[in-house]
DNA sequence: GCGTAAGTGTTATACTATAGCAAAACTATT
DNA sequence: AATAGTTTTGCTATAGTATAACACTTACGC
């Protein structure tokens, strides 16, 4: 499970690396889809598509409408810069855009923080199941949701 | 992953489980839910809630309204009688509603059938992971999607 | 500079889900 | 079998999420 210490150096560190990944694969990384990203990573929280709609109208002081921002978030999903959390509708930062790896998060229902989860065996152990079945994995996703430790310490 | 080679079967067969969960608890299971997970059941693919008003519609012969679907399919979630696709927004039948049991499902992106998978080991991995970080799990859902054996040997 | 491709703006619309209140159906108790 | 209380359903309106289609602009390679 991922945590931040230092939220502005992660962000930071996200942009690098969607900027080095642009730049491998020769695509663009327009002020609109920075604006987008630096949002999502701004927040801990997953963001809906209208909640950045709304935001972006703040910033940039005209109404955005929604194509542009799902256009946006559609591009970052592509290039593995954000997740989308299915659950709640709401998009987040991928704290390791740079390899390919499946989507398991721990949702809080509380605070609503949502930290990803990389881990191998989990995902070896998937994979295993996908073999047994004889099923072609493509793509996977995990959201467990509950309580976090810091909702639960709080609580008592 | 569940299979089904007699399909009628196993839709009386969910029926009556339902029926029996509903008669322990003391909760209705009315002509409408039942409808609903009739339709659910007979298909082997996720349903969306519209596509069930449709459905619903053409047997009762009148127009029956979203909140009325909603309704009835929160009434089988809430006991366990069907499950959510979130990455589809679909719901389809749980073939073992008698015990609770978090929601893992291998979606084939060519056929569109979805089949549940009750792997306890899995589960007790997701829970130890959610043990190390302190959190306290609730419920949870993993959606692979890919192409079933099915469709694998058809390409072929 | 020019042509092409990629990205964005804009309007309209499709799809998914719920709020709120009225009417009907069921249950338990007289 | 009437009544009161509860649950369920009907219904209208509306909120929330996402995409289609087409025009316009911007960036890139030549």
């Amino acid at each position: 499970m991922s945590s931040c210490q230092n939220h502005q150096h992660c962000t930071e560190d996200a942009m690098n690396n969607v900027r080095e990944v642009c730049l491998q694969k020769g695509i663009r990384f327009t002020a609109l889809r920075e604006q987008v990203l630096t949002l999502v990573w701004q927040s801990h929280k997953p963001l809906g598509a209208y909640d950045l709609m709304d935001m972006l109208a703040e910033v940039s002081h005209r109404r955005i409408a929604p194509p542009t921002v799902y256009r946006a978030l559609d591009f970052l999903l592509g290039i593995g810069a954000i997740h989308k959390i299915n659950s709640l509708n709401g998009y987040i930062g991928c704290p390791s855009p740079k390899s390919e790896h499946p989507s398991y998060f721990f949702i809080c229902t509380q605070c609503h923080s949502a930290s990803e989860c990389i881990d191998v065996t989990l995902k070896n152990q998937i994979e295993q199941l996908g073999k047994e079945h004889q099923f072609a994995i493509e793509k996977q996703w995990l959201e467990v949701l509950g309580v976090c430790q810091a909702c639960r310490g709080q609580a008592r």
